[in-house]
DNA sequence: TTAGGGTTAG
């Protein structure tokens, strides 16, 4: 095949003009023109900026039956569009088809394959690039980036560095950036951060977004602040970045202050904006102000809100206690509610002790074939609040079909000379005497202070004590003994643990800091509040 | 006059 099209695509209908460009004229109706390769290539990106493979199809259908079906440009523009709209095979069929193959169309698909995922793919085709140069390089660590390689990502970066290529211009930097905020590695974020200064690139805007967002992630509000202060020009993504970086530590109202004065600053939210914000009022219960949000982003933003927004409204209601409202919204909105839609519902029911409720939505939530672990731990969750062994059981029998595995938990601590890595119990490390031994300690300090451990997330029917000892040794809290014994006394102890923190984790955690008078923060890598 | 690499949620 020479356009790389499958046939059955092919359609000589006119596509509507109001898809694309509703207000223009329409060339192909009104004034019988038929495009050359100058349109060919400008439509094609449009599709590509629109994310929509419909559209784009249908231009690379007309494209093939036009007399500039061999140009090049709009072929690398084909690749391009297929791989921002995740059709990596449909790009690389287009790629095939070009005859004189440039720096421009082995960089598009080359970003295809890295940001889809398709890691050996993507290796390849960088090893056959006929000049590596820095908008190659930047697609392969973007890419990798994008499909949460991180590591592959921070790893191509320093062999970028050894290979000596010229940082011209900044753009691989904000990915790199984006990588240490994804690896929630402060350490790392901190050299980046030392890098783009000594190539003078910190006035950038887009990698100053990038490091208010990267500090955030990395548990130091305060220098994501502190960027964000300093920044001469802001725009949405700026705003959004520290009033989402607020909401995920916890400050609602601050974070809606830094939205008032976003507003106040004439600058106009987005849809991202609205999730964060959201968000944020569902964590501290402020029910009213998160409906007001909900309304006035319609309202006075003509944003429509997404299925996220509705799971967002409907976290807002449920974990406040206002189920059946939240039960109404997924009947009302005009989406098909899906996974993370029914886990936040049916973990409200659970916390809520709704068992009548949570029992409908646990089968609607079985009904999906859910693919998350989490999912799967959820609904085990929820039939053992409810002392349903029975549906424990089969959620369990279903898990080993289904193939799903629990991702074991683990907390790492950067203590600043050294990194560590703790499972929960870690029973062969140096110093477990030690950390259990100081944990033991803590336990008996904070049962003075009144803590009465909160066993309600442990899954497993056994008995109290044995779920007490379950939740004493979670990763996290051996994590912080670990950093107890060995930081000097003051020291921020920053943990990063690859799933959430359980409820009674939190509390330990504010028990402790009050005990050691520290700073304890912890940050989730994969954040699914939803 | 047309084509490639960058930041915010999930």
């Amino acid at each position: 095949m020479s356009h790389g099209l499958q046939f059955s695509l092919l359609t000589t209908k006119p596509m509507s003009p109001t898809k694309l460009s509703p207000s223009s004229p329409a060339m192909f109706t009104l004034d019988k023109l038929q495009p050359d390769h100058f349109v060919f290539a400008t439509l094609v990106k449009a599709c590509a900026s629109l994310g929509a493979p419909r559209q784009g199809k249908q231009v690379h259908a007309r494209f093939v039956i036009s007399p500039f079906c061999d140009d090049d440009v709009v072929k690398s523009s084909l690749v391009d569009m297929y791989v921002k709209c995740g059709l990596p095979d449909d790009a690389h069929a287009v790629f095939n088809s070009i005859k004189f193959k440039n720096s421009v169309s082995w960089t598009a698909m080359l970003s295809g394959y890295a940001r889809s995922g398709r890691k050996n793919e993507a290796f390849e085709m960088f090893e056959r690039v006929p000049v590596r140069n820095l908008f190659s390089w930047t697609a392969l660590i973007s890419g990798f980036v994008q499909s949460g390689n991180g590591t592959d990502a921070f790893y191509l970066f320093i062999k970028m560095r050894r290979e000596g290529v010229d940082i011209g211009e900044p753009l691989v930097l904000s990915s790199i950036v984006g990588s240490c905020a994804n690896l929630a590695s402060l350490e790392l974020g901190k050299q980046i951060h030392g890098l783009v200064i000594a190539l003078g690139y910190e006035s950038s805007l887009f990698i100053s977004n990038a490091l208010v967002d990267m500090y955030a992630k990395c548990s130091d509000i305060v220098a994501a602040k502190n960027i964000f202060g300093r920044m001469r020009r802001k725009d949405v993504v700026s705003w959004t970045s520290i009033i989402v970086g607020a909401a995920q530590h916890g400050r609602a109202e601050e974070a809606l202050a830094i939205y008032d004065a976003m507003v106040s600053a004439g600058v106009k939210p987005n849809e991202v904006t609205f999730v964060g914000l959201i968000y944020a009022c569902s964590h501290v219960g402020l029910v009213s102000r998160g409906r007001k949000l909900f309304k006035s982003m319609t309202d006075d933003y003509g944003i429509s809100p997404s299925l996220q927004h509705y799971t967002c409204l409907l976290d807002l209601l449920s974990r406040s206690g206002h189920l059946a409202e939240a039960e109404n919204v997924i009947q009302a909105m005009p989406f098909k509610p899906d996974e993370p839609t029914w886990a936040a519902l049916l973990s409200a029911c659970k916390q809520h002790g709704n068992m009548q409720m949570g029992t409908r939505v646990a089968n609607q939530l079985l009904s999906l074939k859910p693919e998350e672990p989490s999912t799967y731990i959820l609904l085990s969750n929820f039939y053992a609040s409810a002392a349903m062994w029975e549906h424990v059981s089969k959620v369990r029998k279903l898990m080993a079909h289904m193939e799903v595995k629990k991702e074991p938990g683990y907390s790492c601590i950067d203590t600043g000379k050294e990194s560590q890595v703790f499972h929960a119990g870690e029973p062969y490390h140096p110093l477990k005497d030690k950390i259990f031994g100081l944990l033991r300690e803590l336990d008996g300090e904070m049962r003075r202070r009144g803590y009465v451990p909160d066993i309600s997330s442990v899954l497993h029917d056994m008995d109290q004590q044995e779920k007490e000892k379950q939740l004493f040794w979670h990763s996290e809290r051996v994590a912080v003994a670990y950093g107890l014994l060995k930081c000097v006394p003051g020291t921020v102890l920053r943990i990063v643990k690859n799933l959430r923190v359980c409820g009674d984790c939190h509390t330990v955690l504010k028990h402790i800091s009050d005990c050691k008078q520290r700073n304890c923060c912890t940050r989730c890598q994969q954040i699914s509040s939803f």
